[in-house]
DNA sequence: ACCCACATACGAAAGTTTTCGTTGACCATA
DNA sequence: TATGGTCAACGAAAACTTTCGTATGTGGGT
């Protein structure tokens, strides 16, 4: 039977998911620890998250160790992606262009971020030639 | 009491209100067949979620006439930003700029979408002069 | 050998989202 | 005035998400 592809992380998920990503493989002590500083959220709340999430092949864990570490399957950059196109999708009727009109209109860019953000679109252009 | 901001709508909820953009008002029948073209769902399961939008005020419904008529609370952009800053938050740090590069390292955009953007970002940069 | 701190596993409860069957009202028209 | 089609209302089930209490195991220090 073929894999499915990683479901679209929860709310819950994506907080555990961008520790993991800051910190690298961790424990759940660890990211516990972490997402406590900004978020009420008991130990074995975060415990059975990241089962789940092992479940759904969201990370993958190392048992080796009696506090089993757990690593991001998926780098940040492609579940970004991923979480980009959904949205894409079902709010911008599958339009990327509307999508960084708004994010653009939205968003408070500095003038270092619009060069940046200008050089990408040059270098796009590059690569389409 | 202060009104509540209007919830994150869900993704049923969501491809409901791409209707109400695209259609105008509607009736909850007139939506159910646009929905079903793409998409399998009970005519009984449209109507509860747009009486669940109306309490959690995401639509406005008039009820003059036998069958009600359901209108967006909320514009399809001012939607659209807010799912952005949302996703923004959950999943980029509160990076704008991070956002864009990614959706635009992500998209398919054609050369005309890209003049679109940087005239956008002209624009930007004119206003902030 | 005995605790104790800390770890996983398990299961259930609470909350939210999505689904739809059933009921009763309304209206056209045969 | 009966019949059939369409509608909103309601409630409940199913699915998913989030929460945490409790049980149990294990390793290290004393």
């Amino acid at each position: 039977m073929a894999d499915k592809p990683t479901p679209r992380p929860t709310d819950a998920e994506l907080s555990i998911l961008r520790v993991l990503w800051e910190r690298g493989p961790s424990t759940v002590r660890e990211v516990h620890d972490l997402l406590s500083l900004s978020h009420d959220s008991g130990y074995t709340t975060v415990l059975k998250l990241m089962q789940i999430m092992t479940d759904k092949g969201l990370v993958d864990r190392d048992e080796s160790q009696r506090a089993h570490v757990y690593t991001s399957r998926l780098g940040e950059q492609r579940t970004q992606r991923q979480l980009l196109g959904d949205l894409m999708e079902r709010a911008f009727g599958g339009s990327p262009t509307k999508l960084v009109m708004q994010a653009l209109s939205a968003s408070k860019a500095s003038a270092e971020d619009l060069t940046v953000i200008r050089r990408m679109l040059d270098q796009m252009e590059e690569d389409a030639r």
